[in-house]
DNA sequence: TCGATCCTGTAG
DNA sequence: CTACAGGATCGA
């Protein structure tokens, strides 16, 4: 469920909470989150380790830990992971608990199972995200590079986009809010796209993103709170039926690659 | 390239 | 009850 706005906010929030803790214990509470792992040998790994900081690469947020280790964590749907006062109260869908020395703990809570938690050699970490395309905030991310990235392929914009080996970070929302940001149909073909379009796809995506980062802060209070900022800041994903805030014409919403898109048929060229 | 699938909660 | 869910992956 998060993408990379939440995932940021979840990394940032763990930054000023917990910024360097002592793990005294680990606890799996479900196998399968930890999978291929044993649960009892992750555990004991991690027992007694400390936390030296935090990061995040597309979806994942990284737990770097002493040893020249890490813990990355792949949120899936439902995924958050946060500081909680007291261990011995863990929230309702806690899969893991990293209990630190002062009876505090982390949280990775995961209603659905599809999440996972890893453990890595930090040294491994670029093999891991060996698939990954560019990180959308950073400079590397350019509109020719996303273009080009593009070459060969038939898919819509919005599949495209949700192709984390293309860029990473953006999942069905934020994929959703940048076409109609850019003013192009999720439909159109990747190879019907012409440069100054693709100069709009690419400026959308960032100041999509960047507001939905800041949004999360404003909308999100309590620090136990699951990040959310669409309600306020959606121009067309749930808004199915509502008039777009541009022309007033009426959201649509089709399933497109067996998701659900929102688009409006007026502002977005096919 | 697309649909099914993992698993579970919540909304209608 | 049924439909649907912001992800990732696998097989047709």
């Amino acid at each position: 469920m998060p993408e990379l706005p939440e995932a940021e906010y979840m990394v940032r929030r763990l930054k000023e909470t917990v910024p360097r803790a002592r793990i005294a214990t680990a606890e799996v509470l479900r196998a399968r989150t930890v999978e291929p792992h044993n649960p009892r040998e992750l555990e004991d790994a991690l027992a007694g380790r400390r936390i030296i900081g935090y990061g995040r690469r597309a979806k994942n947020v990284l737990i770097h830990l002493d040893r020249k280790e890490t813990l990355r964590i792949q949120l899936g749907m439902t995924g958050h992971v946060y500081w909680i006062p007291d261990h011995r109260q863990p929230p309702r869908f806690t899969r893991m608990l990293l209990n630190l020395t002062g009876g505090d703990a982390i949280a990775f809570e995961d209603s659905r199972v599809f999440g996972s938690v890893n453990l890595h050699a930090t040294r491994d970490l670029p093999n891991v995200f060996a698939a990954y395309g560019p990180e959308p905030l950073d400079d590397g991310f350019t509109w020719q590079a996303l273009r080009d990235s593009a070459a060969s392929s038939r898919i819509g914009i919005k599949p495209f986009l949700l192709d984390q080996s293309r860029v990473v970070g953006l999942g069905n929302i934020w994929a959703a809010e940048s076409c109609f940001r850019a003013g192009v149909s999720p439909f159109r073909a990747v190879n019907a796209i012409s440069n100054p379009e693709w100069k709009r796809l690419h400026a959308a995506i960032r100041r999509t993103l960047e507001g939905a980062i800041a949004a999360t802060f404003k909308v999100t209070r309590a620090a136990d709170e699951f990040p959310e900022a669409d309600l306020l800041t959606c121009s067309v994903y749930g808004r199915e039926g509502e008039p777009c805030r541009k022309c007033k014409g009426g959201i649509e919403r089709k399933t497109q690659a067996a998701r659900s898109t929102f688009y409006c048929p007026v502002c977005q060229k096919l």
